[in-house]
DNA sequence: AGATTTAGACAGGCTACTTGACTATATAGT
DNA sequence: ACTATATAGTCAAGTAGCCTGTCTAAATCT
């Protein structure tokens, strides 16, 4: 199971580079797939992704400096700045699904196509949806 | 599958602390991996995690100081030291494994006993055999 | 025998995190 | 309404795990 991990993530970081997304991590694609459903704050972020605010910003920081995110302000409370994707963040987000379905896709050759729906089905049941973040 | 790895790398970690190992993180779980088949040298052992032979040497003197490795010699090279696990060693490598069983195992209840062998036999026919290592 | 490679360790540097401290705004208690 | 407390975000400093570069001793190649 940790190698499938692996895996993954390599084969996204690989996707991604080969795509043109050289400066991100994945703990970043942990950040995009929280912020590409919906805006969140830098705390509300800080707690998907597991990690103290400070270290939070920093990389909201990294990612406005490189043009994924955008700061806005929050009419309901002046403190906090949600965050945005940028179309830039979006393009990154997308390359990194597709990179993701093509590792998966060599999975599936390795099985047959009801096998692959078993595992799909496994998978899904056991993980069910919540919090992605960074894991060793 | 990322919050499977995650799960199942969570579940160790606590599950060791649980059993009085407080002192190793999982890189050092994919040492002893490696270490509990036959004793390898620094090299071998940094060319399995895929990290370099310095930081490997750091990690080795880590688990020397707490007793979970010894380094002998090796008749055949004077320059090489075998890294061989201790008896804590060996118990904290069981104590990982059952760890890792319990979060198995509570993957086990979501499924059928049908859909959990399809399971293992899916991963085990994608992941293969092979060097393993931290991913991100 | 001399030249090159390899095992391991030491030194210094980088980076992604941490804890602690601070300001500005929001919320709760009296 | 006023005060006390909590929260959003950032700055500063420290830590830890990796990196590259360098070196010694032993092994291997020519």
């Amino acid at each position: 199971m940790l190698r499938l991990a692996g895996q993954l993530v390599d084969g996204i970081q690989q996707g991604l580079a080969q795509r043109g997304f050289t400066d991100v991590r994945p703990v970043h694609g942990f950040a995009f797939a929280r912020l590409s459903g919906e805006p969140a704050t830098t705390a509300q972020l800080a707690d998907h992704l597991g990690i103290t605010k400070q270290a939070t910003s920093e990389l909201v920081q990294h990612l406005v400096e490189r043009g994924y995110v955008t700061r806005t302000s929050d009419p309901s409370d002046l403190r906090a700045r949600l965050l945005v994707l940028t179309d830039r963040g979006h393009a990154c987000t997308r390359a990194a699904e597709q990179a993701a379905a093509d590792t998966v896709d060599s999975w599936k050759h390795e099985l047959t196509p009801r096998q692959f729906a078993e595992l799909q089905r496994a998978v899904a049941a056991i993980a069910g949806p919540g919090r992605l973040r960074p894991a060793w």
